[in-house]
DNA sequence: GCAAAAGTGTTGTAGCTACACCCATGG
DNA sequence: CCATGGGTGTAGCTACAACACTTTTGC
């Protein structure tokens, strides 16, 4: 790592941080697993670190006077242009040996402007794991400081990730499934038009099955939590499949009891 | 307060943490909600302050070397006697008021021997909450040196506890709830031979609603994950009880998909 | 004998599974 | 005109709710 690039990145998180009077709590940081849909498959957020080549999902840390909901919103809004966007914690990771000294990163923290001293990143960290559901077209994925790259990966081509990370990847995906039967799952990862075809899709690949299309339908329908719309989905090879939309009254309501079925 | 009584308890916490070397984190606490079954009620281990004559709920901070799971073990185990107790985190408490500054305990960390320093106690505080799920007889419940009741307490009959515990413990509530298909609470909240009608309760406690007393025997007998076993409850008014235990294998089987039913 | 709770049986129905069949569209 | 996926229908089965009835015990 050469001394023109710590510079650089030095100067970049000054930057960035230069107006910020808040400290950041110690030991105490969170991550966020954005999943998104599109094309038919689950997606996840993911960040590319610049000097280590590792690939990370989209963290940050906790100011003295937030909460962590809002912290992890407002590092969401910087990734991903999203505002209030749905999100819920799932788990906290706090196995003592989960991080380590990140040279990459605490090399940066020398100034001590918004981190209480240079060996801040060297401490134990115990992470709060959140996860998130953004409507895929609506994001537009930003790099952070120590990135190059942020993208959206498919979950079955999620390689390595960095510490734990893939753990906290998979206690995410764990958590949706359960969940899926009483968060609006559907209504925060799809557009507003969707086909039916598309929300079985979701609920395929969360569950990891496949489903009777023509049962799948027929259930759906009979919570009365979609409303057909006079539109069709054109420029498909074969019959255009007619359009929902939520009816997110009745969804609400029927979450609160749970979607019962087994799926 | 008076100086002796300062005095008193000072000595008390130094006595108890003397020959541990490990700091705790600062700003991170844990809080357990500990159910018990007991006459046919769900009951939570509560503390009483000898201080301020709060009632709160049993907690603890987390060393530097150990996880909030080992930490939130150790906090029990001294509370309860028990050890390996079935524990689950279920959600992490961080508005940034939650928690302030409590003169009582506070006035006593002067020495910083095992916290950092004396405003210690003054900080925010994030707080993961777990539940535990105990057999009621095998507690010994134990207050610590800041309490002087350590006791069960119905369910229905706990009052105001102190800040945010009984956000905690309706958290804690409905997570049980909701995960009463998937965890092993019925193993965990009874003693290893129970009847049916006990079983039924503990259900009908947590759900909060009752159950077809001839319905929940045939479905839950279906699931095959109990032994009937060749005794019965004596002592009873009325038609003596079989008696059950849990079939170990085939319940963690069952759990695994999750025991379907809507209850 | 009677009250109270245990234990077993029955019946109708809702909802699910597993299909068959036809429809609309692009190539 | 055919391949592809959309849309609707139906028969059989399962699981469940809502009961009735019998059994066993203490008092």
């Amino acid at each position: 790592m050469s001394s023109n690039f710590r510079k650089q990145m030095t100067s970049l998180i000054l930057m960035e941080t230069k107006e910020e009077t808040c400290k950041y709590l110690d030991h105490i940081s969170l991550d966020c697993v954005v999943f998104g849909f599109h094309s038919n498959q689950l997606k996840v957020l993911v960040l590319h670190m610049k000097t280590t080549g590792e690939w990370v999902l989209p963290g940050g840390f906790v100011y003295e006077d937030e909460s962590i909901e809002v912290a992890a919103n407002r590092v969401l809004k910087v990734r991903t242009g999203l505002d209030e966007i749905f999100l819920r914690q799932f788990n906290v990771f706090s196995d003592p040996h989960r991080s380590r000294r990140n040279p990459a990163v605490s090399d940066l923290i020398l100034s001590g402007q918004t981190y209480p001293d240079a060996s801040w990143f060297d401490k134990r960290f115990i992470s709060v794991g959140f996860y998130a559901l953004v409507e895929f077209s609506q994001v537009q994925p930003q790099p952070d400081e120590l990135s190059d790259i942020c993208e959206w990966v498919n979950l079955d081509k999620i390689g390595k990730l960095i510490l734990d990370h893939n753990l906290i990847l998979n206690k995410a995906l764990e958590t949706l499934r359960l969940q899926l039967t009483f968060q609006p799952i559907g209504y925060n990862l799809l557009p507003e038009k969707f086909t039916m075809s598309e929300l079985r899709k979701l609920y395929e690949t969360i569950l990891g099955k496949e489903l009777d299309r023509r049962n799948f339908q027929r259930k759906i329908l009979a919570y009365d939590i979609l409303i057909r719309l006079d539109e069709v989905r054109q420029g498909v090879a074969h019959k255009a499949p007619g359009l929902y939309k939520f009816n997110l009254d009745n969804y609400q309501k029927a979450l609160e009891e749970g979607l019962s079925g087994r799926w």
